[in-house]
RNA sequence: GGCGGUAUAGCCAAGUGGUAAGGCAGAGGUCUGCAAAACCUUUAUCACCGGUUCGAAUCCGGUUACCGCCUCCA
């Protein structure tokens, strides 16, 4: 089955075809690290980890580029403000951005460029670029003109002509046109910069994914993706300026998501309601705001509040204990052959009904409910009096391999108990056996406090954690 | 002004022509010493109006509401 995904260059769900059998490179638009990421740009964090994820598991080796904007005014003014300097402000908030993304159990990038460390790179494109006259210089500045590349708007869908009648494009006293853009910002006063000949400055925004794009993955990619407030102009500028530079088309297939809303309004700062990454991972459990996130279709706006993560915290417990159960009732299970292969054949259905949904352009809201029935059949199993040992595997193999997929780990370190909680379990079992319910109650309410919550099932009391 | 999106049960959310998946919450039941977990049952004239069609949440036209991009932004 291929996979479909849906381009926002041509509006519509296409047939994903690699450039080079088996691969897939993609490039995800990575974070300005001037602060501490919100849970708008763990969106894009999550969603696209799962495509590679899925990619992954269909079998195709991916290269994974994701950037980091190590310069720029923002960072410019929050070193100002925090009396420090550039460099030193970017590394914390990179590392920052990795730990937070790692709690969201996002694979590591094949590479993480900088700014800083492409520097050559990218002047090296912008002089090509005013070589071919597609740029041109202005004191100290470098422009790109859209209007010299044809096809400039076929991403947002654009006509330059109507771009103008925005009127908000201010005209900067040295752009010819007032739709030029920045390649090369030329350095104020005491500013961090780098030499190039046009003098001390540094990169316009859109330069550095082009030429980081050039230098890791090639001139054509497969997938490149980012939020949809990248469409334009990033996005668009980031086309005008490869395809100006190389004749070929820069990347098949453009993916965005959509945004987050919280309690229904937009996240910004002004309002104040935005939530930072960090801040709800050290009260929730980090894959709650995962699966809530893929809950969606990646392409649908999402609103966030608290009920409602709250609400896919409860969800995500059902998949949980059933794996859970599957594992306990694992250790009472036997070598059984009635009706194995029918159940087998069911899960290996699911497992397909998942991949379709995947399929098709990763819809992993279906992709979960198909996990649900999962769970559902698996519960209905172990209602069974006799399981067998290799059924339950499928199961738990299966469910477990597809919530990978999503980047979900349900295993638990089922580390041992300790021996004084073991002897209560024992003791509670033994007061269970004289019908002293009394005591059998009142230790599992003293387990409880301690975070143990026992189930008494046909096949022995089940303890987990809660 | 240009481009685009969304409107489905108490809440969340899939679903692009054949009489509405799934989850959360609620109610009733089964199982259990009691619980828990689980299972079963139960909740929708798909924003509105018109059209196309044997048949539309799904296509077309219109209306309303909300939202995004066109400016830094995931």
């Amino acid at each position: 089955m291929t996979i479909k995904i849906y381009n926002t260059l041509s509006r519509e769900k296409e047939d994903f075809k690699p450039l080079v059998e088996g691969k897939v490179s993609m490039y995800v638009c990575g974070p300005t690290v001037y602060n501490y990421i919100h849970i708008g740009n763990a969106r894009p964090a999550i969603v696209f980890d799962t495509v590679r994820r899925y990619f992954e598991y269909q079998g195709y080796h991916v290269d994974y580029v994701l950037n980091f904007t190590d310069v720029d005014d923002k960072i410019i003014k929050a070193a100002k403000e925090l009396g420090e300097e550039v460099p030193a402000i970017s590394n914390k908030f990179i590392q920052a951005y990795l730990e937070d993304v790692d709690a969201l159990g996002v694979k590591k990038a094949t590479h993480n460029p900088r700014v800083m460390e492409t520097m050559d790179d990218i002047v090296r494109f912008i002089e090509l670029l005013v070589e071919k006259g597609y740029a041109y210089e202005a004191d100290g500045d470098v422009y790109f003109k859209p209007r010299a590349f044809e096809g400039y708007g076929k991403l947002s869908h654009q006509s330059i002509d109507e771009l103008r009648s925005g009127a908000r494009i201010q005209v900067g006293e040295k752009k010819e046109d007032p739709l030029d853009f920045a390649l090369w910002k030329k350095a104020k006063e005491g500013e961090i910069s780098w030499e190039s000949p046009w003098g001390k400055g540094r990169p316009g925004w859109h330069i550095e994914c082009s030429a980081m794009v050039k230098k890791y993955l090639g001139d054509t990619i497969d997938i490149h993706a980012g939020g949809q407030d990248l469409t334009f102009p990033h996005h668009e500028n980031e086309i005008a300026q490869s395809e100006a530079m190389t004749g070929k088309t820069f990347a098949n297939y453009w993916m965005h998501n959509g945004y987050i809303n919280i309690n229904n309004e937009k996240m910004s700062k002004s309002l104040g309601n935005f939530v930072l990454t960090r801040d709800l991972i050290s009260k929730h459990d980090p894959q709650v705001l995962r699966f809530f996130m893929l809950s969606v279709h990646y392409r649908n706006p999402i609103n966030f509040t608290e009920e409602l993560l709250q609400s896919a915290q409860n969800s995500l417990e059902r998949i949980k204990t059933a794996y859970q159960n599957l594992e306990h009732r694992k250790e009472n299970s036997m070598n059984l052959v009635d009706h194995k292969d029918e159940w087998i054949e069911k899960i290996d259905k699911l497992r397909k009904r998942f991949e379709r949904e995947m399929d098709d352009d990763f819809n992993t809201a279906n992709a979960i409910s198909v996990l649900f029935d999962l769970a559902k059949e698996a519960n209905v199993y172990l209602q069974l009096k006799q399981t067998s040992t290799e059924v339950i595997d499928v199961f738990r193999d299966t469910l477990q391999k597809l919530l990978t997929v999503l980047g979900i780990d349900v295993r638990e370190e089922k580390e041992l108990l300790d021996e004084e909680i073991e002897n209560l379990i024992e003791e509670r079992n033994e007061a269970r056996k004289n019908r002293d319910f009394r005591r059998a109650d009142g230790i599992r309410d003293m387990l409880k406090e301690k975070g143990i919550v026992l189930e008494d099932t046909p096949q022995g009391v089940r303890w987990k954690r809660g």
